[in-house]
DNA sequence: TTTCCATAAGGTGTATACACCTTGAAGATA
DNA sequence: TATCTTCAAGGTGTATACACCTTATGGAAA
């Protein structure tokens, strides 16, 4: 299953003439991403016959999809209301933030394959796209490029449960942090493009460890950010 | 949701009279269970329409609480064939102990809450039942002695990002632990006493982190004794 | 005898009707 | 006027019929 899915989830497929029909888990993936991108944003609900008919698929898959989002903690089903897109209060955002940045350590503990040349070429497009962020931004583009990095980072760990876990703990706080990016382009943008810098350097050293500290520092930083936005 | 969950998942309720509708929620705690207890075995084939007759539902809540265990990577569902108990391979379950050796550790790094009178009452309750096992084991009684321990130390985690986490791999573990547990009656027997016996004292201190080091020393040896039994 | 194919049996996936739950608003009453 | 009650609207929860997928089996052909 796991391999499947994360299939998936990594390359939503479907490109030009395809266009098999949609299943559950494209759905999740979509849904998903809309909660990201705060498209749908926290406190707001959703109806499963609005997305049934949006999709053009009964509410039977839409359903599943709502489900599994709900055991992820990105949506709560409510009987007789609807579901209602999580709002993190301020301590169980801490509280993953806080994971989020032990757990980093430990990916450099856990195993990871060794980085390739694409590995290096992909991070060197992020940056690219990164930098010319800082003239014109864009937070779908800025969305984006964050994605990106997050799977080819998650995409070097061996550790199947870690590498979920490790996702989960992205969706879960991505949102905030979109938010805050959105308040704060310049520095964002910053950030961004010194962290894709710094993992290109550990991808290029092949240095998992250092990887690993990378990211539990530029996670750090976010939360300091969300921090700094909470006191306005 | 999750704490609705959460007070279902420690207290499975419906006592005495009550005999409230089953939701798909008691469903999947008891087929959990079922799994983790080996009454299903790996590779074992579940039916929904049997499924749904055992437990008097169509086969629509049956089919959310298989999906809900599909998340939680206890079972694969299967189109056209049924759904699967997840059999885990030497690597992947390598991979689970590793990560639950490694969480343990970070435990006691993130927040608990002080521990009360109460937990060492129910600990002190355990470790009676335990050391009666030295004399009749059963493997009913200690799965539910280890399933009771396990939520005790879970309880005092109050990231509840964290303790989602924690149960999950203690559920996605257990099932292969009770299998040797059954091959090494007194081994396991003696470790679980000696376990509750640390874990007494440590809660007695209200030491969490010394918690969490034992914690992590039992997972560790628990290991062994599976690449012991492996080795047969 | 072996291999291939058609097919039937029995499983999950989906659509849909209906039951039940939640909530807000209108109306009755103090 | 304030408050309580009632009820209707619209949501999720469940049951069920049917579509589609997978696989084992038996017979035809090499």
């Amino acid at each position: 299953m796991a391999n499947e899915y994360e299939q998936a989830d990594r390359e939503p497929k479907r490109g030009a003439g395809g266009s098999r029909k949609v299943n559950s888990l494209d759905i999740h993936t979509q849904l998903r991403d809309r909660i990201c991108l705060l498209e749908y944003r926290p406190g707001s609900i959703l109806r499963e016959n609005e997305l049934a008919d949006e999709f053009s698929v009964s509410r039977t898959p839409i359903r599943e999809a709502l489900q599994r989002l709900a055991v992820e903690g990105l949506v709560e089903v409510r009987n007789g209301v609807g579901t209602i897109v999580t709002a993190l209060d301020f301590d169980e955002l801490q509280e993953i933030y806080r994971l989020r940045t032990e757990m980093a350590v430990l990916l450099g503990r856990m195993g990871t394959r060794a980085c390739t040349q694409a590995d290096t070429d992909e991070l060197g497009a992020l940056l690219t796209r990164s930098q010319r962020l800082t003239q014109s931004f864009n937070v779908r583009e800025y969305w984006d490029i964050n994605h990106k990095l997050h799977f080819v980072i998650s995409d070097i760990i061996l550790n199947r449960t870690f590498r979920e876990i490790w996702d989960n703990l992205y969706f879960r706080a991505a949102r905030t942090w979109y938010d805050v990016a959105k308040s704060m382009n310049a520095i964002a943008t910053e950030l961004l493009t010194m962290e894709i810098t710094d993992l290109l350097l550990a991808v290029r050293e092949n240095d998992a460890e250092a990887i690993s500290y990378i990211k539990r520092n530029y996670i750090s930083y976010s939360w300091q950010r969300v921090l700094q936005k909470e006191k306005d």
